[in-house]
RNA sequence: CGGGCUGUAGCGCAGUUGGUAGCGCGCGUCGUUCGGGACGACGAGGUCGUGGGUUCGAGCCCCGCCAGCCCGACCA
């Protein structure tokens, strides 16, 4: 891609009233637009960077049997009214039609997916299954806040599994918070599993994979042999005594970039979904819902991977391998970055080419570093012939005489 | 939804006692520059969030509404 026609321009400075680091330098860099509180336009490099998450996290929900598929946003009423959420959720969007049918925007997918679940579930031979989709969530929340940390409208992956036991859930439910922390591990982040309430739906449990930054607003207290709470249902303070351990355990802010709960039958009651077993007796399905927030993930990445000058974009989750900067303005400078993106391009490599001849030095480099891609190649008449190579947020680079 | 702050050019902002709107960045043309957001010259760009009111006259004063941000509540 030529950054001279690439759709999306930098801002030296920053968007005067929001004050979060995620929202500030992607707005700055090009990688989203704010339409109004809580919601996104997303520019080239920023889809490509949702991307990036989405295509990872496939592989790692593929790795656990899941199979991928793609749901409405628009659901009827009826469904909502059965599970009890028409009147229970307050972050429900409603919406009416010409004629006054009412319609709810899904925040979440369990009143699409059970029923269709009852259409293709029918014996313990059907059991055990994992969907997911990913898709765009609509949250009425009061106050959208922290730029993609919470939004009104988000992208998010949502699994859902199906189950003829307790225990088979529970044996699934591990192997998803294993995939869970290798997505996060991926995308740059130590998520910390902490465990949370069951919410409203379920007595069951559920846990939370939580990212400790400064610019978090969950609280959790976590201890470093592995012992987390979410504040709410924490029965431990800063400094207690960890109840695994021992030793005293800490209050962390964090951002909550992924939970998972054991559902049980609440919403196989609810649709009436049931199974044959063996002996031919029917019973309820056991769910499991696993959640993942795409682009909350995105913003929790920069909200970690950051410094004064820009985003700092983790390997796997970057919109290019290589930011291929052309310096000066002499035409064998331009001739020889031709070569070299051409080259890295029928390599199959992933690359930005700054080649913006009217741009000054000073103002692709900075460029470079808030847009933040993993990789600096510079040329330029001081490079004579060679290119130099510089990790982004590193203070040291190498000249090399090919990538 | 309660409290606070803010809405003036694409972005960031200034605008005095009410007298008919300006700066920086960005943008366009030309020239000079080129390793950390260069410089000069010229130029384009405005229903001052919106509706009402007060006044000879409102960006400025008064009332309503809308929007954004921050704190809180909310966030199965």
């Amino acid at each position: 891609m030529r950054q001279s026609e690439l759709f999306g321009k930098t801002s030296k400075t920053s968007e005067g009233s929001a004050t979060s680091a995620n929202h500030d330098l992607l707005v700055r860099a090009g990688f989203a637009d704010q339409l109004m509180a809580g919601v996104y336009s997303y520019l080239p490099l920023g889809w490509r960077v949702l991307n990036r998450i989405s295509d990872m996290v496939r592989e790692e929900m593929g790795a656990i049997g899941g199979q991928e598929i793609f749901l409405p946003a628009l659901h009827p009423k009826e469904n909502w009214q059965k599970t009890g959420r028409w009147d229970s959720m307050d972050v429900l969007f409603k919406v009416k039609s010409r004629t006054e049918s009412e319609y709810a925007l899904g925040p979440t997918h369990e009143e699409v997916i059970v029923p269709l679940a009852k259409k293709h579930i029918s014996s313990y031979r059907d059991l055990p299954r994992a969907w997911y989709q990913i898709q765009t969530k609509f949250r009425d929340e009061l106050r959208a806040k922290a730029g993609l940390l919470r939004g009104r409208e988000f992208l998010m992956k949502d699994l859902y599994s199906f189950h003829a036991s307790a225990e088979d859930l529970k044996s699934y439910y591990e192997k998803a918070k294993g995939a869970y922390t290798k997505v996060f591990k991926r995308c740059g982040l130590d998520a910390i599993i902490a465990e949370a309430s069951g919410g409203s739906f379920t007595k069951e449990y559920s846990h939370e994979f939580q990212v400790a930054t400064e610019n978090g607003e969950d609280v959790i207290f976590a201890c470093a042999c592995g012992f987390a709470q979410n504040k709410e249902i924490a029965k431990v303070r800063a400094g207690d005594a960890c109840p695994h351990c021992g030793t005293p355990v800490k209050e962390l802010k964090t951002i909550e970039v992924g939970n998972i709960f054991d559902l049980g039958a609440k919403f196989s009651k609810d649709f009436g979904l049931k199974f044959t077993d063996e002996s031919g007796k029917s019973k309820e399905v056991i769910i499991g819902c696993y959640g993942i927030g795409i682009s909350r993930l995105m913003g929790a990445i920069v909200e970690v991977h950051h410094d004064e000058h820009g985003i700092i974009w983790p390997q796997e989750v970057a919109p290019f391998a290589y930011h291929l900067v052309s310096l000066g303005d002499d035409d064998e400078v331009y001739e020889q970055s031709e070569k070299v993106y051409e080259q890295l391009s029928k390599d199959g490599k992933e690359v930005l080419w700054d080649d913006r001849r009217e741009a000054s030095n000073a103002e692709k480099l900075a460029d470079a570093d808030l847009i933040g891609i993993p990789t600096r190649l510079v040329i330029s008449p001081k490079t004579k012939g060679k290119i130099e190579a510089k990790k982004r947020g590193a203070k040291e680079s190498k000249l090399v005489s090919n990538i």
